[in-house]
DNA sequence: GAACATAATGTAATCGTTTACATTCAGATA
DNA sequence: TATCTGAATGTAAACGATTACATTATGTTC
C-alpha cells in the first residue's frame, strides 16, 4: 500500500494508512445515535440521557474526534481562539501581557492569536475586521485607536471586546489598565523626599492614554510639592531610545548645566536607554550629577553597580485579568460593560537618587 | 428603528441600519452572473471574459464585499493565515523573528497567527494540530521537538512547514537557519587572533542544535589553533540569564583566580546579562581582568563605555526568508522541499576583548 | 383509561463557499 | 454543411457542523 496524499482535502496519514479525519456523522454511526444527539453531547445544549451522553463520549474518544472548527463557525458556533491585538510584537511589554493572557486561555482551552497593529490606527482597523472575519469568539486590544467606532462596531457584531493597557475612556468597553497616575506620582514624590526641586520629566507620546496619566501623576505630585515645572523640562519622548536619546541631548545643549535639573523622571525603559546613551556621552554619572527615577524597571545596570528606582508595572498580571475579563464575557454572552479593572504596580528603590542637602 | 443586535449570527450593526454582510449570492445577483463565475473571479481559477470579470469586481467593491473564511475552508479554499509557533513569546529574538515574518505576510495579503510552545515539546505538538484545524495555510516554527513526526505528520496532510532558526537535520523539512558555526568560529579567531589561549565558553541547551553548532564553530576554531579546552571552562547555560549567572558563579569559585580563563564566548545576550552579573560581584572588569565575546550583541552596557565584540544575528531576515520560503511553498503546492537557507549573520567589534601580550 | 406534559431523540434545512460536470456558442476544420 | 474544438458560463452537489421542528417514549393527573 503505497502512502495517499491529497492536498485539498487534507486527509491524515498516519503509518503507512490512510484515514479521512472523523466527522461528527462517524461518531454517530459508531456510537449508534443522530448526529444531532452528538453534537448536543459536544455543546451540552440540551437533555441528553447519562446513558447516551456515554456511548457518544466513548464512540468520540475511540475515533479521537474533534469539531471541524470551519462548519462550527460557518454555522454559528464557537472557535475558541480570542485574538490580541499589540502595538508591536517586538516589544517586550506587550509580548508579557500576551504571556499572561496565554496562561489563562490554555487553561481554558482557547487558543490565543496574537496580531500586531504596528501602532497605526489605520492597520489596527484592519486587523480588527480580520479577526472578526476569522471568527475569534472575543478580541483583547492594546488599542492605537484615536476614535472608538471600530471597537464598538466588533462590540455590536457580537464579538467581546477588552481592552488592555492602553485604553480609552468615555466608551463602554470594559479595561483592564494600570495604575499609572497613582505610581507616577509616588515615585516623583520619592525625588521630592530626596530633596529634589529642579526635576525634569520624559514623556511618552501624549496622545495615549497611559502617557497622560504618567505625566498626570508627575504634576500631581509636583503641584502638591507646590513646585513648579519647568517649561523646558518637559522631554517629549515616544517610548523609544533613539528618540528619548535626542530628546535627552537637546536638552543637554540647549540649558546651561548650572540650570539642569537635578532629577530626571523616565517613563518607560526604552526611553531610560536612551537618556543614560545621552548623559554618558556628556560624561554625566547617576545619580551624582543627576538622580532618575523610572516607569519600568531596568535591570541590565546593575552589573555596574547601579539600581535604577521605578515602578515595577505587572504586565502579566494585566494579561491575566484581561484574559478574565473576556471569559467572562464570552460565557454571559454579555456585550454592554464598563467594568474597570486597575493593577497596582510596585515601586522598588534602588540607588539611582541623591539625597539632597536640605536648605 | 432600534438597533437590533443577534449574537449568533453577526449582523453588522451601521448608524441604526441593520444589514446582512453581503455573500456570495449578493454580488452575483448585482452582477449578473452567477455564483461560481464570482467565485472564478476572487481566485481566478479559471478563464473569465474580461467584461465579466470587471462586472463582478465592481460589484465587489460596490457591497464591499470579502468571503466568508469558514465557508471557503470548509469547501477547502485558502485562509489567508500562516502559523508561527514561537518557544517562547516574551523573548525578544524570537519576536523579531515574528516581526520579520509579518512584514512578508502582511504585504501579501496574510495574516500571522503566532502562538507559543514554551519550550514544551508536547505543547508544541499540540499547537500543531490547533493551527491544523484552524486552517492555516501553513506553518512556520522555531522547534523544540525532539522528534520529527509531529511535524511530518501536518507536512503530510497538506500543510507546508518551514523550520526558522531552530531547526533538525535529516528531515525534509525546508528551513532558514543563522550560521552558527562560521559566526562562531570567526568570533573566536578574534579572541585568538588578540592573544588569548585559555579561552572558556558558555553554552546553550545541547539538545538545540543552534547551540550545538555555536559551540562546534568554538571549538573548530580552538582546534584550527591548536588550543585544547579545558573541561572546567565549558559552562553549561541554558540561554537563560539566572542560570548563566549560576554556572559563572560556580567558576569563579571552583577554579582558582590564577587559573581563570582570560576570554570567554557567551552564546546568548540573555547569558551575557547573567555572566557579567556574576563577574561583577566578583569584582572583575572587563576587559581588564576578564575578555568577552558574545553570540547577540548587547547594546545596554553602552552608557558605561562598554562595547561589546559579539555576532549580529539578523533575525527580521530569519523571518522574511521564512515567511518567503512558506509562500513559495503555498503557491507551488509542493510539499517535499529540503531547502535549507542560510543567513549570514556580521561581526561587531567593540572594546570587550583585550590584546594579550604576544609571548 | 384518556389527556397531557415532559424528556429524549431524530429529521432535515441551513450556513457560504468551491468545483465537477453540463451547457452554450462562436469559430475552425474537413 | 456537418462536425469538432475550446472558451465562457451556469447548475447543483458537496464540505461538516448546529438547531428548529417533528416525533416517540414515559410518566402524571384527573
Amino acid at each position: 500500500m503505497n502512502s495517499v496524499f491529497v492536498f485539498r482535502e487534507r486527509y491524515i496519514v498516519k503509518k503507512e494508512v490512510v484515514e479521512r479525519k472523523p466527522t461528527i456523522s462517524d461518531v454517530a454511526r459508531l456510537a449508534g445515535v443522530s448526529i444531532a444527539t452528538v453534537s448536543r453531547v459536544i455543546n451540552n445544549t440540551t437533555t441528553v440521557s447519562e446513558e447516551t451522553k456515554k456511548k457518544v463520549e466513548v464512540a468520540i474518544q475511540k475515533l479521537m474526534f474533534s469539531p471541524n472548527i470551519a462548519a462550527s463557525a460557518l454555522r454559528g458556533g464557537l472557535s475558541r481562539v480570542v485574538g490580541f491585538i499589540s502595538p508591536r510584537i517586538s516589544n517586550v511589554s506587550n509580548m508579557r501581557i500576551a504571556a499572561g493572557i496565554e496562561s489563562v486561555l490554555s487553561e481554558n482551552g482557547f487558543s490565543l492569536f496574537i496580531v500586531s497593529s504596528n501602532n497605526d490606527p489605520e492597520k489596527e482597523i484592519e486587523t480588527l475586521y480580520s479577526l472578526q472575519k476569522r471568527f475569534v469568539d472575543a478580541i483583547i486590544v492594546s488599542t492605537s485607536l484615536n476614535d472608538p467606532y471600530p471597537l464598538i462596531q466588533i462590540r455590536n457584531a457580537g464579538i467581546p471586546v477588552v481592552l488592555v493597557d492602553r485604553y480609552m475612556e468615555k466608551v463602554n468597553i470594559p479595561r483592564v489598565q494600570q495604575n499609572g497616575i497613582e505610581a507616577s506620582y509616588n515615585i516623583t514624590n520619592h525625588l521630592i523626599e530626596n530633596g529634589h526641586r529642579d526635576i525634569a520629566v520624559m514623556n511618552g507620546p501624549m496622545r495615549l492614554k497611559v502617557a497622560e496619566d504618567r505625566f498626570r501623576g508627575f504634576r500631581n505630585a509636583m503641584n502638591s510639592a507646590k513646585l513648579s515645572i519647568r517649561e523646558d523640562y518637559i522631554l517629549e519622548g515616544n517610548y523609544d531610545a533613539n528618540n528619548a536619546y535626542n530628546a535627552t541631548m537637546n536638552m543637554l545643549k540647549e540649558i546651561p548645566s548650572k540650570n539642569l535639573p537635578t532629577a530626571i523622571y523616565v517613563t518607560s525603559e526604552q526611553m531610560t536607554y536612551g537618556f543614560f546613551r545621552a548623559i554618558s556621552e556628556f560624561g554625566m554619572k547617576v545619580p551624582d550629577d543627576i538622580s532618575i527615577v523610572s516607569y519600568g524597571i531596568v535591570k541590565t545596570f546593575e552589573p555596574f553597580g547601579l539600581i535604577i528606582s521605578g515602578v515595577d508595572h505587572n504586565y502579566e498580571e494585566l494579561g491575566i485579568r484581561a484574559a478574565n475579563l473576556s471569559l467572562n464575557l464570552m460565557e454571559s454572552q454579555q456585550i454592554q460593560d464598563d467594568s474597570c479593572i486597575i493593577v497596582d504596580a510596585e515601586i522598588l528603590l534602588g540607588n539611582s537618587v541623591k539625597k539632597m542637602a536640605l536648605f
